[in-house]
DNA sequence: CCAATTAATGTTACTGGTAACATTTCTTGG
DNA sequence: CCAAGAAATGTTACCAGTAACATTAATTGG
């Protein structure tokens, strides 16, 4: 269990300790014999690189910061297995935060992620504007931002189409013969929330549908959420045809609103959701909704992130956008809607 | 954005960089108007500590590592969130890597961990043998396991009373007038498979119900694993009443098989699961499952860990059993069952 | 009021790697 | 076969902190 230095090791193998640094390293400039019996000395002494002492000198920890609004979520927890998975296979390990959606909480995992010495960080949740994550863009830190954006365009992120899948949603809806769809939205300082509902109106207004203003509500992405502007919405006397939830946890809570008033979906009023997480398939009424690939999204951050850190000073912006898929189940009903 | 050194501000404050270090790591003696000028110099100049540099020389990264099967399965995201609030509160980051339940993966998780230099490990689903975490503790180096326990008892851990909750449930079951009681168990070389199925057991024996062996079937803690599972046990001749879940995912893919083969639970069968995992109450039919205080597991399991990473030498393990609770929802019926 | 003691501050060395430059050893071609 | 250049190896310094000891300043009691 003792730990050796390269000084150890060089002594060992009769060698300088730069040369042991070298063929730590891969450096060509060694001997073919030398590097063998360097090699020897490391296996046989069970040599282990101290990479505290590496990172220290090198100023790289080979480590990402990520910062996600809750990691509980599963949606947040998938994202982070695609990147986990990515960040491995480059050499990177990953230090995770939970930030709350809170611009407070934010800043401490900000402030503390660079007290450990990431080389760069990935924010799945940020709001359309975040003073930590932008102050961090300026300074030139390595940020990637995955599943929501900044307002400002300049800068790495990757994201599902959402005003695409969103439009895509409202269509089927409006395919099927409904007219009347209200849409319990993400809070539209988010940027899915926004482009959702720029989704959604776009595609009432390309049908020549009017938008009414008590059918669209803002909350944030959660059940309790889904479920208090469901309540609202399911009570007004011209009560929609079809509700379109910001996200599949919005859409639980519309079906457990609809539960407590004792309304049936399909057949008192469509449903559709966004995500297609994992238990869409599995609720009470299985749900039509909105899938984006998730994992991939998290792959594809990591591999952003470590570019920009390998080649600090990229001078374009890495932009990904996704296109999401339209999942049909059975919350919508399969039969053209009365008109 | 300029990096300071404590050797700058001791320029800047007119003394010597170890006074310096002693205002930072808040030794007393230094006299209050010298810390006062040091303090201000450091406000002023914004300075920040390197953390690389104090990791490398105190041997001590304030990095936790955390090994779960799976990251993006939410019972394993909820211990991990209960790790990272409490690790945060204490002053730690952590590092996650996803085992995939698999000896080789974990042996990489492990090595990957070390060799960022963690200065504790935290595993959440250990095999009952798993040389990889053996090894850590046979050399002494700070591990908790919370969830699964290794078969040796000597180290510390946090899990639920899986047999009193496994027991529990059953004793629920036959109470309700249920005779023909099976089980689609964990694997047994886990630690919660095979307390759970003892649980289980246990409850039979002390009602004096026979065990059937074909009425126990092992596979893994997934939907997957409950559907295939329960194919086999709802086609059988002599068909059980009531089906336990090893846990919540189990329990899910026996609804999924149930509705495969047009059966209704409670009607047909009553069915029981494990976690109380978000989705239980929100499944097609609310399930029964016991509770288990997930997030409190991984706040204790940092709790534990930083002890023993701030007193190395413990002579004794910590070992902390959570009780569980039994929910009752209505997967089970309220009625007393026919004989 | 000054010697003895204690408190405050400073100096130097050290951690385990890598960078930069110096030196030695090997090739190669005239 | 040897000088010149290239390749291999070695030396020294450095990163930004902390530990241990040295020195200086302040306090205290006879």
């Amino acid at each position: 269990m003792k730990k050796y230095t390269i000084r150890d090791v060089a002594k060992a193998a009769g060698v300088s300790h730069m040369t042991v640094s070298r063929v730590l390293n891969n450096n060509p400039r060694v001997r073919a014999n030398t590097r063998e019996k360097v090699q020897k000395a490391i296996t046989e002494m069970g040599y282990e690189p101290n990479a505290m002492a590496r990172a220290f000198v090198t100023k790289k920890s080979q480590l990402i910061g990520l910062v996600v609004s809750d990691i509980s979520n599963p949606f947040y927890a998938e994202i982070s297995r695609g990147i986990e998975d990515k960040a491995f296979d480059l050499g990177y390990s990953v230090i995770f935060c939970s930030s709350d959606e809170n611009t407070h909480r934010t800043e401490a995992c900000v402030k503390n992620l660079l007290r450990t010495g990431v080389d760069g960080m990935i924010f799945t949740s940020v709001h359309l504007k975040e003073p930590a994550a932008e102050k961090l863009i300026a300074d030139g830190f390595p940020v990637v931002l995955v599943n929501r954006k900044l307002r400002n365009p300049n800068c790495h992120y990757v994201t599902c189409n959402n005003f695409q899948g969103s439009y895509d949603a409202t269509e089927h809806l409006i395919n099927l013969g409904y007219k009347k769809i209200g849409i319990i939205s993400g809070y539209s300082h988010l940027s899915t929330g926004l482009d959702r509902l720029k989704g959604y109106k776009k595609a009432l207004e390309d049908h020549g549908i009017p938008q009414r203003p008590e059918y669209i509500i803002e909350t944030s992405f959660s059940a309790d959420g889904g479920f208090e502007a469901a309540k609202e919405l399911l009570v007004l006397k011209d009560r929609p045809e079809a509700i379109m939830g910001g996200n599949d946890y919005i859409a639980l809570g519309v079906m457990d609103a609809a539960e407590a008033l004792g309304l049936s979906i399909p057949e008192d009023f469509a449903l559709t959701g966004f995500d297609n997480t994992d238990f869409a398939a599995r609720s009470r009424t299985k749900l039509t909704t909105v899938s984006q690939k998730i994992y991939e999204m998290g792959s594809i951050a990591v591999q952003i992130i470590v570019d920009t850190i390998d080649r600090k000073n990229l001078d374009y912006a890495h932009k990904v956008v996704l296109n999401p898929n339209l999942i049909i189940r059975e919350s919508c009903g399969y039969q053209l809607h009365k008109k």
